[in-house]
DNA sequence: GTAAAACCGTATTTTATGTTACGGCAACGG
DNA sequence: CCGTTGCCGTAACATAAAATACGGTTTTAC
């Protein structure tokens, strides 16, 4: 198969991955299940992806590249660290508790073995945090903001912008939120965190 | 078997069953496992909770219900609604980080029909609610904090207490929080609401 | 004290799925 | 144009666990 037509099948397994993740959850999301749906043979998917967790790993590490890829998209432009933020956070916003990143939490949460957990954790949280890191240092050398320590600013953010709404999404008890409701929470996260971190 | 001994017996089997849960995860825990833990037979776990479901459930609504019964024994004091908190919130921390709820939301995120996360949502988060709205309400009476909505104060508050940390644990990619980050937590989440919603 | 009910321990059935195997078809390279 | 390779679709195998059944023993009720 040609690369780009490789490339294109494996984009069409995965979404049928992500199809029957969300139907079913991670314990039910058969390998059968996910090859019907694509149309793939299930012997694709093993010779492609190693084993079931192979699968969903690839999963995890896709999403998080493009999350990270739509960060740093808005990072590279010239403006102030606070108006970075206020495009920034609707964004981040839906990409955490979007559709996909909430299955790939609950697919994590399942993996008893906790390599999912750790992929996630590592290519997700770890990955975003230094670039949130850099905005808010940004921000400090502008005198926007003050504090002692980056982690724990950045730490607060998230806090104030995302707080248990993941969790809330996985266990299915909260239904993916409107583009309105990250928008209202980034201002508010924002304003915040203006308050909370004001300078002297 | 006499109500005490059957309670007595109800509590080892949900103990084992918390074991299982923790050392296999969800799928992992059989109910055959979870019976030879607590030297009890598969019957007598399915004539008691009916199927797998039912004993989690069980789990998620006698842990809800100790969790509640931990923060009413908090508020029934007529200190101040601040000092209330101070108190409340490393006990609460600690609840809603410990393993057993972490456990129950991992379960729940692995229940593919959402049966058992609507049961936690319902008993969890929805029970503990009014409970500190309460307190948030005698705090404004007494004009030591200043909010329109009694509903997104409480949202705040837990924000800053909890944050993420449910989920991070919930991937396993975070261990329990000793106590002295809960204290340090609340005392943080309790400083920064008093700015955030410092009376005029 | 005894009969019935409840429970233990284990075997069994049933069902589901991860994984492997294979015949047949299409695409690709020379 | 043809052989090889890769993929599809389905079948088959192995395993594991949910749920049921049952003989033997303990507990309960009267």
């Amino acid at each position: 198969m040609r690369e780009e037509n490789r490339s294109k099948r494996q984009e069409e397994i995965e979404a049928a991955a992500y199809d029957v993740l969300q139907a079913k959850g991670y314990a039910g999301a058969s390998m059968l299940a996910i090859a019907k749906r694509a149309r793939a043979s299930n012997e694709t998917l093993y010779n492609w992806y190693g084993d079931k967790r192979g699968l969903f790993q690839s999963l995890v590490v896709r999403n998080a590249a493009e999350v990270k890829r739509h960060l740093e998209a808005e990072l590279d432009t010239d403006h102030d660290a606070l108006s970075i933020l206020s495009t920034l956070g609707p964004k981040l916003f839906a990409l955490l508790t979007g559709d996909r990143a909430i299955a790939l939490n609950r697919a994590a949460a399942a993996d008893s073995t906790g390599e999912l957990g750790a992929t996630l954790a590592k290519s997700g949280r770890a990955a975003i945090f230094p670039l949130l890191a850099r905005v808010m240092e940004r921000a400090r050398d502008d005198g926007q903001l003050a504090f002692a320590r980056t982690e724990e600013a950045v730490g607060l953010y998230l806090d104030l912008l995302i707080g248990d709404l993941q969790i809330r999404r996985v266990i299915g008890s909260l239904a993916q939120p409107p583009a309105a409701d990250g928008a209202r929470k980034s201002d508010q996260a924002l304003r915040h965190l203006g308050i909370l971190l004001a300078p002297a």
